[in-house]
DNA sequence: TTAACATATGAACAATCATTCATATATTAA
DNA sequence: TTAATATATGAATGATTGTTCATATGTTAA
């Protein structure tokens, strides 16, 4: 039998308790629906493709439609979706936008990914 | 004008290059779909409060129903998720089964992303 | 201005996915 | 064995989402 030797699944003190301290420490809605929308931007092999790409280089539109072999209107949409996220930034330059990537969290996120899968 | 005054999204050398030396830093296509795919898990509120719950500690499959405010049901089928992705591992305690956190990639992962949200 | 190029975006469609419902499996107690 | 409890799972459904296509916007050169 488990620790007390309580049967924890039928409504007594225990179960309430444990339930009751767990909601105490949850992040709120809006802070774990947030989160949930991240993590939904890195669930796409496209984007990923693109975020590696930004790794090694800023790089415009058109070659990264080129080096991902994908039209540039359904890459268009997925940096968009990137931006919106504040994982990339991008700047003009003349007829050009050059997409880079915002900040070291997605390295690190990216990174950890990565170890995980690897195991 | 940009760096080396060449308009490169015109078939150039320089295009021809860089898209040619993205491809060569790529990680394979089975590794990029893993991550996607790995990613996908984290981008769902339920699974994320899940995650949550269980940084505080291990917890049976009931209490987490409770905590949640969802059925039987719709907590087994992502557990089953987080299972398969080896975020979660379970042991069972008579009727109950008790599931609990696979590694710390998780809560680095999560924590991140919570870094990247509070900005 | 006009033409050419680079990028952005709305609508539509196919595919994916989270939940619900019903039911199956597993464990314990009687 | 049977009854009760806890968990797992297959099928169906409504909602979400990535890509395509057509087109609009923005920039440069002539």
């Amino acid at each position: 039998m488990a620790i007390g030797d309580v049967e924890i699944c039928e409504h007594t003190e225990v179960h309430q308790e444990r339930v009751a301290d767990l909601l105490r420490h949850m992040p709120s809605e809006d802070q774990l629906y947030d989160l949930a929308e991240l993590f939904k931007v890195f669930g796409d092999s496209t984007r990923i493709r693109i975020l590696f790409a930004l790794f090694e280089s800023e790089i415009c539109v058109c070659d990264l439609a080129e080096t991902l072999g994908m039209t540039q209107s359904a890459v268009s949409h997925q940096l968009r979706i990137l931006k919106q996220a504040r994982l990339v930034k991008s700047r003009r330059e003349g007829k050009l936008v050059i997409y880079y990537l915002a900040d070291d969290h997605v390295r690190t996120i990216i990174g950890q990914g990565f170890e995980h899968i690897s195991e």
